[in-house]
DNA sequence: CGGCAAATATACCAATCGGTATTAAAAGTG
DNA sequence: CACTTTTAATACCGATTGGTATATTTGCCG
């Protein structure tokens, strides 16, 4: 690993909290520079502009959240077990999640959706299409495997999921009270127990 | 109404959308004047300095959405209906609520939810209280009625509606698909009438 | 350890930022 | 219509913005 290619994931590490909390408009070379320790020339050795620093740290912040939901339940376990994982992983990582800012989906997400087509904007939408994807797959496997129930629309409630999790995170988080989360999460819970589980 | 209670007016009407779609740090003095076709001067005689235009607009964004929220059912109408109102409004409003930059407690919140207390953030978490209490009120007082579940965790049910929204439009949003709103929506009417409805 | 390349710091750029006096125009009033 | 007050436009301010060219330092390798 280079000198370059160490600084640059440092660089990565230390902006990624303050991109996520500020924002894209809302954060300045001068918010990089203090949050590295490194001077401007050390940034744009590294990165072409601010909007690739911007793109690299939301990448970063996207694979807490998805390495952390993968790592929740095992690539094998049944429909039930993967679809409980995810009230459980956000129950678990949430205390985390508020100290780096929130969901990173959530946050760029809002911040992008008027903005003119980029990079970031791209890879946002590309992101809930991918993880709507998943979900809707791995209800499709389940209802195959007989765990699911097989009348059960994969597709509604991948996006009733997702609906349910951003929009628990944005109340917990806006009104600094986790427990709106947690009511949202046990609420999922049971959504998956009586109205997915065969 | 004076003049200069007519073009502050004007000024809220036409940079609210603005703010709405670029944000408060997104958005610069020459934004709003360009949006008014006034100078700084006619901003700057009509409030003390851009966050007290970012807050009127929140002020304005927020009204459309209430005041159509209330409009959707009478005072006087069982709780059944006012809640099923919820979702027939953002269903019927959704298209215009894109046009504006989408839901502005969402976009706000999510924008000052790590800054340093403000006006606007007050106002952002004082917003979210004040619905999360209203439906409260509602539930209960159609559970006291006999026409809601009494069994019915009010604070829960109040909790999961506003997520739900709020995931929804986001999702909705960020993806450019409505539908993804009005399945929630869907879901959301079946919980009503399933969960709730006595 | 010397020298070269890679990487970082420094110094600087025009443009734009939010904000303010001051000046000019318009509105309200007798 | 004239006069006064209110309201908006102009011109300007220092600070900060994202970005770059250049100088300096650092790490690496023979």
């Amino acid at each position: 690993m280079s000198k370059a290619e160490r600084t640059r994931q440092f660089i990565i590490e230390q902006t990624a909290p303050v991109f996520n909390k500020q924002g894209y408009a809302g954060t300045s070379l001068n918010d990089l520079t203090a949050a590295t320790g490194l001077t401007k020339g050390a940034i744009y050795g590294n990165f072409e502009n601010k909007e690739e620093v911007a793109l690299a740290a939301f990448e970063h912040n996207l694979a807490f959240v998805f390495n952390g939901l993968r790592a929740s339940a095992p690539k094998t376990a049944p429909a039930r077990e993967k679809l409980l994982a995810v009230p459980r992983f956000y129950r678990q990582v949430y205390a985390e999640l508020q100290a780096r800012g929130g969901c990173p989906i959530l946050n760029t997400a809002v911040e992008v959706d008027d903005a003119p087509a980029s990079p970031l904007r791209r890879r946002v939408q590309e992101t809930l299409r991918g993880w709507h994807g998943n979900l809707v797959h791995v209800i499709e496997a389940g209802q195959q495997a007989g765990d699911l129930k097989p009348e059960a629309d994969a597709t509604r409630y991948a996006t009733v999921l997702m609906a349910l999790i951003e929009g628990g995170v944005l109340l917990a988080k806006a009104t600094e009270n986790p427990q709106a989360l947690y009511t949202v999460l046990d609420h999922l819970e049971q959504l998956i127990e009586t109205e997915l589980v065969a």
